[in-house]
DNA sequence: ATGAAAGCGCTAACAA
DNA sequence: TTGTTAGCGCTTTCAT
C-alpha cells in the first residue's frame, strides 16, 4: 500500500529550514537565497514530493482549478481546443475540471453553477448553441471565458469566421466562379451567422446575381449537405461552385456529386470549413478554412487565468485569424455550362425524392 | 463581487445544531433523526450551502477526484466513453480531472504520474494503443482501471469485439455471402486483434477459400479503406462484402465502391465497426456493429469506485456485449459474378497507381 | 532572507 | 442521537 505521501514538512526538516522556506522555495517565490532554494529542489525531488493539492487550495483560499465545460463531445473541434486547454492549464499549475453536458441541447443541471464556483476559479465554455447557462454560472460567481459564442457577454475567444469564409470565397472568385451556392445551417450559432453574411456580402459585392436559390439550409451533417447540394445541382442552372458551412456538409456534397456524376473539382468546386480530420481524407481531399483550435483553447485558459489575477483582458473579444487549406476540391470552373446529361445516373435507390425537402 | 460562500458552520449555526450533525446530514450519514436531517437539508439549501471540496478532501485525506487519462481525443469513441463516465463519476460524489496526452503516442510524462496519484484516488486510462503508462501509475500507487486495453494487467472494461464482429460476419454468411474481404489495422490493439481472429475463425468454420489476398491491412482510416477496397475490387476473383477493421475504414470502402461503379449493397456487401455518428449519415447507410461505450464509460468508474471502496471486482476483464445494427451496406450477393466492366471508370484522377501500396 | 503563529472548512475518532 | 476535540497539509500574515 502507498504509504503516506511525502509532506512539505518532510522536505523542510530534510533541508533543514522552515516549512515557510521550503513552500516559498517551491513555488518559485521571492525570498530565499539561491543555495537553499537549490537545495530544497532537490530534497523534494529525491523524496518525490508532490504537493497536496486539496491542502494548498484550502490554504490559499482558492482552488487551483478550472472548469471546462463542453456540450457536444462529439463535435470534432472540441477535441483540439481541449488539448489546448488542458495544456496551458496545466502548464500554469491548474487541473482541468471536465463538465460534460450529457445531452448537447441540454440545460445546465440546478446545482452545476454553484458547484463550479465552488470548485473551480474559472470555467471555459465550450457550448456554442446556446447562451442561457451564461447569466447562471456569472450569479454564482464564476469568471467565463466563452468559446466561439461572443453572445452571453464577458470574454470570449473565437475565430474569424467572417473573413475566413470571405477567404474561402475569394479563393472560388480567382479561379472564375460566378455562380456560388452556399449550405448553412441553424442561425443560431454565430459562427454560421458569420459565414452565411460573409457569402452574401460577397455576393454584393461582386455584383453576381441575388439568386435566393443558391442559399440552402443545412445543418452541419452531411446527411443534408448531401440533400442540399442534389437540389442545388438540380437548379436550372446550377452553381459552378458550393461554399458548405462546414466539413461535414461539404462531404455531403462531395457524395451527391459523385452520386449523379459530377465531378468535383472539374464540374465543381466544392469549400469546407473546419478542417475536421477527415478532410484531407476525402477524394478528392477538401479545400478547406482551418480554425487554430489549440491555440484558441490556450488563449481562453490564459484569457482567463488573467482575468482572475485581475487583469483586464486586451479585449472582450479575442479573435483568430483562419487559414485557407486549399486541396483537390477546387478548380477553375469549365468553360462550358454544367453538363446535366449525367445527373440522374445512379440515383435509383437514392433519396432524390427527398432532395427538396432539405 | 462573491461574497464568501456559505460554510457548514454557518448552515449548523441556523439549524442550531453542531457542525458534525450538520455534516452527517449532509452525507447521508446515520445517526441523526429523521426531523433534524430534514430541516438541516432545507436550511442547507435556503442557504445555496455547496461544501467546499478542498477542505473536504484534506479532511478525509483523500480527494473525491477521479482521473480520466485521455489519449486521443479526436478519436470519435472518446466522447461516449467520457460522458458516460462524467456521469456515472459525477452521480457519485465524484468530480472528474481530465489528462489528456497531447500527442497519441505521448508517453506519460515525467512527474505525471505521482501527480494523478497525489490529485486523484484512481484513474480511468482511455490509451489503447499502449500500455507502457501502467506501469507507472501503478508504481505511483495509483488504481487504474482501463477501458479497452486488457494488456497492461488490472481491471479492465472492454466490449465483445470477437462476438462483436462473428455478428457481423454471420449476417454476411446469412445474406449468402462466401468471399468476404477484411480490411485490418495495425495489431497493436487488441480489439483490432480481436476483430481480425473472428474473421480467420470464421473462414476456417465455413470451410471458405483461404485467400491471403482478402486480408489487407489497413490503419483505420479512411484514406486506407479507400486503398484497401480498391486493391480487393481489382482481385481475378473480388468479395462480395467487405468488413471492415472500423467505420472510418468502411467509409473509405463505401468511397472506393462508388469510384469504381460498384454498387453498395447490390454489388457488394459492406460492414463496418464502431456505429460513429457518421455510418447513419453515408449513402447507403452503414451497417456497423456498436459497442454501448456510454455504459461502458460509467461501468469502468462504478469499477473504479468498487476498487477504491476495497471490494474486489467480478472479474478483472469486464466485457460488454455489441449489437449488430443493420442498415443499408449490406445485402444478398448477387448471383452471378461481380461485373467488373465499369471498374475503372472516372479513376482517371484517383491514386490508382497506389492501390498496392496499402 | 527566514521563521512562527494562525487558520482555511471540513471529517474522523471519540465522548457524552 | 448529538457534540467535542483534533487535526488534514498547506499558505497567509506578521514577525525577526
Amino acid at each position: 500500500m502507498p504509504r503516506r505521501a511525502t509532506t512539505l514538512d518532510q522536505v523542510a526538516a530534510s533541508a533543514g529550514v522552515s516549512r515557510m522556506t521550503a513552500s516559498r522555495a517551491l513555488n518559485n517565490q521571492p525570498g530565499v537565497s539561491t543555495e537553499v532554494r537549490e537545495r530544497i529542489l532537490r530534497i523534494a525531488n529525491e523524496l518525490g514530493y508532490v504537493p497536496n493539492r486539496a491542502a494548498r487550495d484550502l490554504a490559499a483560499g482558492r482552488p487551483r482549478v478550472i472548469g471546462l465545460l463542453c456540450a457536444d463531445m462529439h463535435a470534432p473541434f472540441v477535441a483540439e481546443i481541449i488539448s489546448g486547454a488542458v495544456r496551458a492549464a496545466r502548464s500554469a499549475g491548474y487541473e482541468v475540471l471536465l463538465y460534460s453536458l450529457l445531452e448537447p441541447h441540454e440545460e445546465l443541471r440546478e446545482g452545476v453553477a454553484p458547484l463550479l464556483a465552488r470548485s473551480t476559479q474559472g470555467v471555459i465554455s465550450t457550448v456554442v448553441h446556446r447562451h442561457d447557462h451564461l447569466p447562471q454560472l456569472r450569479a454564482a460567481g464564476v469568471q467565463v471565458v466563452n468559446i466561439e459564442n461572443p453572445e452571453g457577454g464577458g470574454s470570449t475567444v473565437t475565430a474569424d469566421h467572417y473573413n475566413g469564409a470571405r477567404s474561402a470565397l475569394r479563393h472560388l472568385l480567382e479561379l472564375g466562379h460566378r455562380r456560388i451556392g452556399y449550405i448553412g445551417s441553424h442561425d443560431e450559432m454565430i459562427s454560421s451567422r458569420e459565414r452565411r453574411r460573409a457569402w452574401e456580402d460577397v455576393q454584393r459585392e461582386q455584383g453576381l446575381p441575388r439568386d435566393r436559390q443558391l442559399l440552402v439550409k443545412g445543418d452541419n451533417t452531411q446527411a443534408t449537405g448531401f440533400l442540399a447540394a442534389q437540389r442545388l445541382l438540380a437548379l436550372p442552372s446550377p452553381p459552378t461552385a458550393i461554399f458548405a458551412n462546414n466539413d461535414p456538409t461539404a462531404l455531403g456534397v462531395l457524395e451527391a456529386a459523385r452520386l449523379l456524376g459530377v465531378r468535383v473539382p472539374r464540374d465543381l468546386s466544392v469549400v469546407g470549413f473546419d478542417d475536421v480530420p477527415q478532410a484531407a481524407q476525402s477524394h478528392p481531399p477538401l479545400t478547406t478554412v482551418r480554425q487554430p483550435l489549440e491555440q484558441m483553447g490556450r488563449s481562453a485558459v490564459n484569457t482567463l487565468l488573467a482575468l482572475l489575477a485581475g487583469i483586464d483582458p486586451v479585449a472582450p473579444i479575442i479573435t483568430f485569424p483562419t487559414e485557407l487549406v486549399v486541396r483537390g476540391s477546387t478548380a477553375a470552373p469549365r468553360k462550358g455550362k454544367l453538363s446535366l446529361h449525367r445527373q440522374r445516373k445512379g440515383a435509383g435507390e437514392g433519396p432524390d425524392e427527398d432532395a427538396r425537402e432539405v
